[in-house]
DNA sequence: GGTGCCATGTAACGCGTTACATGATTAT
DNA sequence: ATAATCATGTAACGCGTTACATGGCACC
């Protein structure tokens, strides 16, 4: 659901056209993020079905065809609904190292303490890689430390963990 | 990806139909999940397409028909694979609580501090019930507190980020 | 006779990705 | 000329969810 959002939210500053919408989605909005270009057209379609946006063909001065999207009333209330509600933060029941690890204790001949060590070092290797590109992010945009800074307070915590089932699971 | 590697998984311990798959992921793989068995079907339709499974019609004593599953060859070298190798830990940047706060910092008339706040508020109420989730867990089933222990450090890690993003954006 | 469990599936939809296709304009 | 960028889309596939459909068996 976040990509239906984060379009609703970059047309809240007033209409935009699809290939514009990825640009600003990229290049402002989640500056190391990608967008898949047909995702936002298909999202767009999705939004105006469900009465969220509208559009207007424009032939711009260029002599270049657009399809101008805005908010309606309806899109600027889901928006304001989604922004002013809490984000869900659930469980996380399919977690890939948990589930290996899990399976990993019903395998003869497979020890989970070597799960857990390899998922540690590679753990330790990423948090390296994040640290080092929260570095570089460091003055550059306030946006792009922040999701560094979440990375690493991620790993950070996930590297406890796979201490804390060590010692459990030992 | 998940769940192709759970069903290997639960395969390398001997044949099982679709039905038992489920049941077995629900009751003690992961004990707090659900599976849906429409997607068990269609997940070993595709891992036998790929050659990491193959089934035999079985005739149970009570007369039911059962399509028993059995991993190839192939399938155990992919579920070794993938156990000995190391998990993806992305970056998150499409992270729903980001876009929120980046999004509520580019629209006029709304506060950023106040989106934060209420995620913290929410973040909180969710770590208080997984608290006593866990507190029930205690001496249960090992793993079912080693998941809830998980998402108390993910949540800690996020009341964390929560208040860093609160001073950063001041 | 009905409810619930065993057992298998299909269909429709949403979201995401990659790849392909089509044109116009702009810069080199 | 041709390559890059602007601009719009479609198609195919994977994975996930919900809902629907079918039938046998067991228990009350």
């Amino acid at each position: 659901m976040s990509i239906r959002h984060a379009i609703l939210g970059l047309l809240a500053n007033g209409p935009r056209h699809g290939y514009d919408l990825r640009a600003t989605y990229q290049d402002d909005l989640v500056r190391a993020g990608k967008l898949n270009i047909g995702q936002v057209y298909t999202t767009l379609d999705r939004l105006e079905r469900d009465g969220f946006v509208e559009h207007e063909r424009v032939v711009g001065a260029e002599g270049r065809d657009k399809k101008v999207y805005a908010l309606t009333a309806h899109g600027r209330a889901e928006l304001d609904r989604w922004i002013a509600g809490p984000s869900p933060m659930p469980l996380d029941l399919r977690n890939e190292v948990f589930l290996k690890i899990a399976i990993a204790r019903r395998i003869e001949g497979v020890d989970p303490q070597d799960v857990i060590e390899r998922e540690r070092r590679a753990c330790f290797e990423r948090l390296h890689e994040v640290t080092q590109a929260r570095a570089r992010a460091q003055g550059v945009a306030v946006e792009d430390e922040l999701l560094l800074d979440l990375a690493v307070l991620r790993l950070k915590a996930f590297l406890k963990w796979l201490d804390h089932c060590e010692e459990k699971l030992s």
